[in-house]
DNA sequence: TTTATACTTGGATAAATATACATGATGACA
DNA sequence: TGTCATCATGTATATTTATCCAAGTATAAA
């Protein structure tokens, strides 16, 4: 049966359509058929393969990676970026750069931003944010207290007002430890009515920028400042936490690791945080592997930034066939 | 400038538009941008060769070369045929299906369609037409009186009735010789009231089918049932005709050669097909080569159908590369 | 034959996409 | 620092494309 005289058409219309430019009703008039019928045809040409879609992921990115996070891990959306070298400090600034952009090019008017202070790598986005153009948030939101001696928390403090004048926001801070001494100290800290203001706002903020943190005893001392005890940090060991986000930890499996330490944290909840509508987790490097994978369990994470690096070595953990591990990118695919 | 970021977010949009089949609406609303930014994205992603499109030729057509006929003839339409031989026979069948195809798809209803009746391949264009579906013609007229003597012009007025019927028109016929004796024979057919009334429709046709005739002594005889006298013949080779249209004979160069045959020609001018809306030229094989591309420099067609072999023989001619001239196709084009 | 079912088609129209326009920001340069 | 030109953005809208619908045809089944 000749329908080879019809595919000829088909290819005819394709490339009116695609190659000239032209449009359907032009193509429909040249060839005394409908509009109709030259959207069809070109269904059919697309059916039939006669025309071809691909997109390319230009060199440094890594859609097929970013693909496959987001299937493995039934993540909204990951962001991979591409580093030189597999070397922390790099992949903090590069993340950095790319959560700047990320939260610049898609902050809507109005929103209330979350940001967990203690994390460096939210300092480097914040470092590499741009002055916002049009669109300004509400508030700024601290959702961790500060660390270190009370009367050095200009860090978090800093963090926090910096992003809020950037993001035409007001700031709104947590004057408070991230970390009280007891749980009964922790209670005064509520009851303070600056405290409780900003943390009533926590329900209503509509994006959350996380860092997530590695457990390992060397680092959590550095962070910590000495508010771990030796037995707590013994006791989230035991326990299995691999990491945290915003001092709330997990095990390997996303699930919170409840140890009394959690009473003494003040800061948004992991609950609180499941709530908000976007949750941005920054984090990349050899020694957040576990801690990124536990976090991506938790379900919480709407957005990860990370580097390729480290996307490699997760999906390799899920049993991932990690065609591209790093090197020249040939992410590519054809469509329809 | 870390445009990477940028481009990356065009790579991801290109991305849900094409592979996963997003409308713009829906991937506006992920991204938390505007519609019209989608659209903007994806038209950058075209220039950046992050979307591209292909139209590859489906096998047995040849997309590229009947671009080039079109450009090198300033051709608005060509149609090439797959053939397997390059034998006229089997040329001739092959042209008929496609040129059957395309008046089915394309006619119109209410067209006025001529045709020349004495080539064998627009008969073998009406053996391969299929019932019309809904469209339906007017008239069919016939272009050209009869061949042969006068009480066995049937194979003529077969044509153009079966034609008719086919595309639900009235047959409008001319009961004249394609080739008067004498001029003013030819005088004396056209005070006939039927021949006129069928000639005064000439100048309404719509479409006309046309074949295109070599000049070839031998074939001419043949053809001609010894209407023309060995003096024309030898007057038509002498004036440079290589090849006719309904019996308006052309050089090689596609201008008129007008010999005092002309006179005595029944039949359509070359001046009046020049005005019809679409004229469909229909020939192929090697002895026709020098006819065909003698008729695409008059100017008077619109669409020529011809076969690969003849095609490749014309772009070589006119010194174009022929990259496939035969064999396998390949023709494709990325675009934009 | 008649009847039912599955396709095609063009016109009308809904849906989707591209663009015009206004606004605000940026950057060059006086 | 002010001014002008450029650029990016979102909204509203125009343009373009896809689909719904009704009508007609072919094909298969009865």
């Amino acid at each position: 049966m000749p329908r080879l005289n019809e595919l000829r058409m088909i290819a005819r219309v394709a490339q009116m359509y695609h190659v000239e430019g032209q449009r359907q009703a032009e193509i429909a008039k040249h060839m005394r058929i409908s509009q109709a019928s030259v959207s069809r045809m070109l269904k059919k040409a697309k059916q039939e393969e006669i025309i071809r879609t691909t997109v390319v992921a230009p060199p440094g990115t890594y859609g097929l990676m970013e693909e496959k996070l987001r299937e493995k891990f039934d993540l909204p959306e990951a962001i991979i970026v591409e580093c030189a070298e597999d070397r922390d400090g790099a992949i903090m600034s590069r993340i950095g750069e790319a959560a700047a952009h990320f939260v610049e090019t898609t902050l809507q008017t109005g929103e209330i931003i979350g940001v967990s202070s203690w994390s460096e790598t939210v300092l480097k986005m914040v470092d590499n944010i741009h002055p916002m153009k049009s669109a300004t948030a509400k508030y700024v939101v601290q959702t961790l207290g500060g660390m270190g001696a009370p009367g050095v928390q200009t860090h978090a403090t800093h963090l926090t007002t910096r992003l809020a004048r950037i993001t035409g926001a007001e700031p709104l801070l947590l004057s408070a430890p991230g970390v009280a001494q007891s749980r009964e100290a922790k209670q005064v800290m509520l009851s303070d009515q600056y405290v409780r203001e900003t943390m009533d706002v926590f329900s209503r903020i509509t994006m959350a920028i996380v860092g997530i943190g590695a457990v390992e005893p060397s680092r959590m001392l550095t962070r910590s400042g000495n508010v771990f005890s030796d037995r707590e940090l013994a006791e989230l060991g035991e326990a299995g936490a691999v990491g945290d986000i915003s001092l709330r930890f997990f095990d390997a499996d996303g699930k919170s690791v409840a140890t009394p330490l959690n009473e003494r944290v003040i800061g948004m909840p992991m609950e609180g945080l499941a709530k908000v509508d976007r949750v941005i987790g920054l984090a990349g490097g050899l020694s957040k592997t576990q801690a990124v994978l536990g976090a991506l369990r938790t379900g919480v994470l709407d957005v990860l930034i990370t580097d390729k690096f480290t996307a490699a070595r997760l999906l390799q953990l899920v049993g991932e066939d990690v065609s591209t591990p790093s090197g020249v990118d040939n992410d590519f695919r054809s469509v329809n």
